[in-house]
DNA sequence: CCGTATTTGTCCGTATGTATG
DNA sequence: ACATACATACGGACAAATACG
């Protein structure tokens, strides 16, 4: 339990070589505070603990505890609730408490089908709009996915799959989608966190289905884009459910 | 102003025929706030009131007025806009106030493009799951459409188009993509109020293809149902900016 | 440009409801 | 079943920032 600091949002610490005006902690905390709440900085400081399972699915959200943790009262913590709440990652229950929100199978069925209409949008429009630098972006990171998988780590996989999607979708110039695509694949970490599946995907296969989105990305061929995202979803909804032994639903 | 009973859910006021147990407001009030909060009942008033246009986009809102109007104080209030703001109807600028979204034409554009896609997935998923009862509804909803175009009540007439689209919705029986759902068409409703064109859309020719979508989901054609639906958003789109003379983008 | 009034941001006290022995 | 302990829901007070004259 410390202070107002530990909700500083994680801005790069920097390699620390600038000797221009090395900004304190302190004056980088009234920086932030200028344009932020309590409120938002203790609902982003949350969402990230929920989304990287630091706070694990199911946990309770005791309001002191999580006030004292972050260094405020009680009252911008009730406020970071309302909006968790209101975007999926937290279930309130009255006169009981706020709970970490739990994605049974069911429900990240139901994400991933909206998932994949989404993902299809942003494979047409991406094709339509992307430039040419955030062409080669998407295919840095497919580069750098070939490494991390030759030395095996799972989780830095998963990371460069999270920044590759949200490139493609950033690359559809179109914010309410932007907007809700990020607020589904939030929801479905906490799914993916419960069952501890992050990253033990297919890897080689996986990436081989980057490349062609982005060569059809880069071809502006919408129709094609969209259809192979979708495909994407989809097969990776069942690689999920095969190696949870779950039923996958049809189509 | 007056007290909590202002926040009472839109509860049928029933015809008071029934002489077993009438509940006097006092004793809905207690009932209705064991299982809601405050917060929730302001946010779910507040969501009411913008929706309908009863507190205009653009709107600055009061904490106290706010509080006051409803009875509540300003800790609820604050709770609700916090949930308001992640839900995309309101906009909050620190310490300054929170402000009814306005939404632009380029913004209206970008939600009709992920409502179009969102449809097409409604309608995959109810031709796919919709059953004979539901089918029915949507008939009779197309039928009062008829009838309400006949007294020229363009009021009524978008009513009723609301509720077919959120009968269908529901009929896919995806909960993430109706919350989905109706979280664009909520927004998409902040501009259309602002630009007042609410229901002077060509009726005739949009209860034709609500038919149409209706014959393509109870033959359980998944692909014509979702192209039908697609459609038909894009088609309302374009009529929307021919009537403003807003330029209409391609595709 | 300064002082005042209003509004927002934050904190804490109290009442009510829930869980536990 | 009762009493106790605890957590939440709500309200109100104080401080800081903004708006206005």
């Amino acid at each position: 339990m410390l202070t107002i600091f530990n909700l500083l949002p994680s801005i790069t610490p920097m390699p620390s070589a600038s000797t221009t005006k090395r900004p304190t902690d302190a004056s980088l905390a009234i920086e932030v505070l200028r344009e932020h709440s309590l409120a938002t900085l203790a609902q982003q400081e949350l969402e990230r603990r929920i989304i990287s399972g630091e706070i694990p699915a199911g946990s309770k959200l005791n309001e002191v505890d999580v006030a004292t943790a972050l260094g405020v009262s009680r009252g911008p913590v009730r406020e970071a609730f309302s909006a968790l709440a209101q975007a999926g990652l937290v279930r309130v229950e009255k006169n009981r408490g706020v709970f970490v929100r739990q994605v049974s199978v069911e429900e990240a069925n139901e994400f991933y089908e909206v998932r994949a209409a989404l993902e299809g949008l942003i494979g047409q429009l991406a094709a339509r709009r992307i430039s040419i630098d955030e062409v080669e972006a998407l295919r840095a990171v497919v580069r750098r996915m070939h490494q991390t998988h030759k030395s095996r780590k799972a989780d830095d996989y998963f990371a460069l799959n999270v920044e590759f999607h949200d490139l493609l979708a950033r690359a559809a110039r179109n914010n309410a989608l932007l907007a809700q695509y990020r607020g589904i694949v939030n929801q479905l970490d906490l799914y993916r966190r419960a069952t501890l599946m992050h990253g033990t995907e297919n890897i080689p296969v996986s990436t081989q289905e980057h490349e062609a989105i982005i060569d059809a990305v880069a071809a502006r061929d919408e129709q094609r884009a969209q259809t192979l995202l979708v495909e994407h979803v989809l097969v990776s909804r069942a690689r999920l459910h095969a190696a949870l032994g779950t039923p996958a639903p049809k189509a």
